[in-house]
DNA sequence: GCATTACCCTGAAAGC
DNA sequence: TGCTTTCAGGGTAATG
């Protein structure tokens, strides 16, 4: 499930191979993803060229030239391939995007829970889908005091305060979690209960799993894998995501699992409170 | 207005 | 062994 260092392994991959290639065709699969591709997205894509590759929270966007935008969300299972020369085409694949120079960008989503589309605007915040994030966990507006000004009159779950893009953008289950557990809190304390310090802390913890997952190139939980086919390597440094029942790195005590929200959490009941 | 829930989808795992 | 059921989750629409 890519978050955001997952999307970032990709991007700095794609930063190296995309920019200066023109699109010479589009291929569809023709069945929707999260929404439906409109026939235009072919029309509007060929003939321009790709500029750049930038990362908004966990969307892709290929900067293109005359100016617009191309828009990638890999959803749960997307995965976003680019091959030197056209090559067999994995099942699920509901895009092939051929470049100029015989290489292709291949979009593959088995639960088509991804988006891809294309907005002709000249600056990404007018994209309704980019200018709904909140701020990015690595940018310089992401502090303690920050946090804790929105945490204090926010009366949700933490954990649900986290994962809700509008805020922080990129965090996902895996990163949350592991976030919280560092911090010592508990995924289901209400934002408004924690203090001064523990909203420092946790801004330190997000940081910190952040960085170290983008230096192991992301997480491969199931199934992600890089542009380039690679997986990464931060699924061996997890703490609590996925360790029911094991026993905490720290404490030893026995990790638990609640469900919050439809979704698994897991923490340790004694280091986080 | 805010918070929670249901839904989309398929593959893997669990259950029978 | 093989079929059926359950579960996983990001984002959004619908509901409370």
């Amino acid at each position: 499930m890519p978050e955001m260092p997952e999307v970032e392994t990709i991007v700095r991959r794609l930063r190296r191979s995309a920019p200066g290639r023109r699109v010479v065709d589009v291929w569809l699969s023709g069945l929707p993803l999260r929404r439906e591709i409109p026939d235009s997205f072919r029309r509007e894509v060929v003939g321009r060229v790709i500029r750049a590759v930038r990362r908004r929270g966990k969307y892709i966007l290929f900067e293109l030239e005359p100016r617009s935008y191309c828009l990638v969300h890999l959803g749960m299972s997307g995965r976003l391939f680019h091959l030197n020369a056209a090559g067999e085409r994995p099942l699920h694949t509901h895009a092939v995007i051929r470049l100029s120079d015989s290489s292709e960008l291949q979009f593959s989503d088995p639960r088509r829970f991804g988006l891809l589309a294309f907005h002709d605007v000249r600056r990404i915040g007018l994209i309704p889908e980019i200018r709904a994030l909140g701020v990015d966990p690595l940018s310089d507006r992401f502090t303690p005091a920050w946090l804790f000004a929105k945490l204090t009159g926010c009366r949700r779950d933490v954990k649900a305060f986290l994962l809700d893009q509008r805020g922080i953008a990129g965090l996902g289950n895996i990163y949350v979690l592991e976030a919280l557990f560092r911090a010592g809190i508990h995924p289901a304390r209400r934002c408004d209960t924690l203090d001064a310090a523990e909203a420092a802390r946790l801004a330190g913890a997000v940081r910190r799993v952040i960085r170290a997952a983008v230096r192991h190139r992301g997480t491969s939980f199931s199934d992600f894998m890089d542009s380039e086919g690679r997986r990464g390597e931060h699924q061996r440094f997890l703490r609590v995501f996925q360790r029911e029942g094991e026993t905490c790195i720290r404490c030893r005590a026995e990790i638990e699992r609640i469900v919050q929200s439809g979704r698994s959490s897991f923490y340790c009941p004694r280091c986080q409170r």
